[in-house]
DNA sequence: AATGAATGAGGCTTCATTCAT
DNA sequence: TATGAATGAAGCCTCATTCAT
């Protein structure tokens, strides 16, 4: 993408995080991009074709990583699988706030297509939880809203991360895999829960974003 | 208020809800209550003023709840809380999700105070896990994170729950409770985790709504 | 309508005909209708809803007009038919003219009630030229194009007519009347040319206008 | 004119007629043409100068055509004239249309010329129709409104003309000279009314387009 | 010869709000 | 209590045009 492109893009992303997508303006994110608003149309459809590119390619990334994780045993992947919407959601804070909250304001025909690349992220989760169910490692009554539960909880981080904070994001990644195995009823610190994951999981994220 | 009255913010929760506030228009909340835009006036000042009122309304009661659950034991508490908003997130989802998603809406001036109620309501989450690391009852290494995540897991059900689906509500809330120890590192099912203590805390809801 | 709407819509009469759709702007239209461009809103629905109401009406009530005339002899049809079509088109030579200059600004959607109302109304000319054909009377060989050409002569006076004009406009129709009958290949000037039932065609178009 | 300075004054043509000059934009027109907006501007000046053009070349070579046949007497002067008209409007419907149609798109600046070379042709009209007049060989009692009544019933053929008819043009043209002989009360089908006529004219129409 | 980038002005329409009745 | 009428500001988007490359 063209530099210009690439300004109207984060522009955007930090607008519609911060405001929402109905609450930011053609003129907003003209202003935050230094175009007028007429030029902003060199660079995008209309403002919600932008919206869906931003979510398109935020949570195409996502499945993409995620699908990398699904070789493992249920453990070691959901633990991947926490890692990287950890860190995903600290390290792009703004684009996944966009992805998680602005589904609503796509109309209907945009979005099916968002939904269901949101619907194969989510089942890679519910995928792990109940393989893991299954094998006795989890112990959970109801997986269904254990994955709901998770992913809200990972992420949130999102809602409040700056890199500024007193816990390196590694060991925060380190926190919430710890509460997610405590929500899915493991015993104990088991042993991949070490920085070496977290490392390995970032340069997954690294390698895709 | 006025049966008029609760029309216009039964509309406002919903729309506000569904569409966010600023994806809802005065014509839209008019034509839900079944009044013109310009009747809409008598029941209510500005459209922020709505918001705020509702979001006010909504936070108050949930203190209010919040602060009868301050005198038992950290354990004890936390399910409480964990119970409370997992109630209150499920049988006021609507609600409950203008608070959750819409305080970024609210002009600096009028955000002061919600946030203000806002974060007296987390302080009484944040006070029962420093008791109950303090206690020794809760292990977790980052207590403002397990705050963060809690209320991030537990408020979630807004975003998914119907009363049609398979799991009765206190079920769910006894699941959540459970899912909550777990974040919080508690070793094994403690006595006060049943449908009793569920339905107390019911009770609290309905009174206090 | 109210005396406003009527301003509305008299203002868009005005322009449409002098302009043209495209080359009417809405702040043009509330200007001229002594309004701000936003309360026109209260008075139509968009520009083309205005568009289609203004042919909608004025092509209904000339077919109305033009089916009271189909109780005659072809003649004496085509005659009132002509005086109709003439004395329509200068008394209301403005909506006359965005009738038949308009059609192509209107969407496909919306074009096809208009071109059914005109169609209608063309169809009354053609019975009235085949069937006067059929009895011997008319005498042309090629009766389409004859409606075709008749239509567009009679109908262009919109294009120039004014009552201040040397002409009188009863005299007027009857000119329009002696020319139609002559692209018929009628011979002579038949008895029912005459002021009187230029006066009668005359009644109807006030008593429906 | 280079082969695609062609191209954009044959797309200005076809879309000025079929949705008038305001109803056309500049990227339809480089669309058509199969060029960047940007590059129209090497081969026109603005939009309106492309407007301006297409009328004058159009009724320039009307007028051209047109003074060949004054020569004449008048009954013959007139015959050429409608069949030149019908013909031109025919072949050429989609400039013929431009010239009739978009007067009023001018700017009063750019009109004045344009307005003057109608004149000119329609004195011509005049011209012929008053000394047919004069000669007792037309009987019609207003000449004024004849003409205009002539001109409108022939230029209408370029609103329904399309080469695929049932009828051959050539045809086409004696009838509506059948029909202004008959506007202009002229008895009985004269000599001059045969296909070689017609052909002579079309010859003309050939040498000036 | 050709175009991507740029823009001020304006396109149509809706916004939240007020006010006289 | 209720609303039709009214509006300045703003909504998203396209306009015709210019210019550096």
């Amino acid at each position: 993408m063209s530099p210009t492109g690439t300004r109207v893009r984060d522009a955007a992303i930090e607008l519609f995080a911060e405001r929402g997508f109905h609450g930011t303006g053609i003129r907003d994110l003209a202003e935050r991009a230094g175009l007028s608003s007429a030029t902003l149309y060199h660079y995008m459809g209309t403002k919600e074709d932008l919206l869906v590119s931003i979510m398109t390619e935020s949570l195409g990334r996502l499945v993409e990583a995620g699908e990398r994780l699904t070789t493992a045993d249920p453990l070691t992947r959901i633990i991947g699988l926490v890692e990287l919407h950890v860190l995903t959601h600290a390290m792009r804070r703004l684009e996944t706030r966009v992805v998680d909250d602005e589904m609503r304001s796509l109309s209907p025909a945009r979005r099916k297509a968002v939904v269901a690349l949101r619907d194969r992220y989510e089942a890679l989760w519910q995928d792990a939880i109940d393989a893991g169910v299954a094998d006795g490692v989890f112990h959970v009554r109801a997986p269904r809203v254990a994955r709901l539960a998770l992913l809200e909880m990972c992420g949130g981080i999102a809602r409040w991360y700056t890199p500024d904070g007193p816990i390196p994001l590694e060991d925060l990644a380190l926190r919430y895999a710890e509460m997610a195995l405590g929500v899915l009823g493991v015993a104990g610190p088991p042993p991949p829960l070490d920085v070496d994951t977290v490392r390995r999981t970032r340069a997954l994220v690294d390698e895709i974003w």
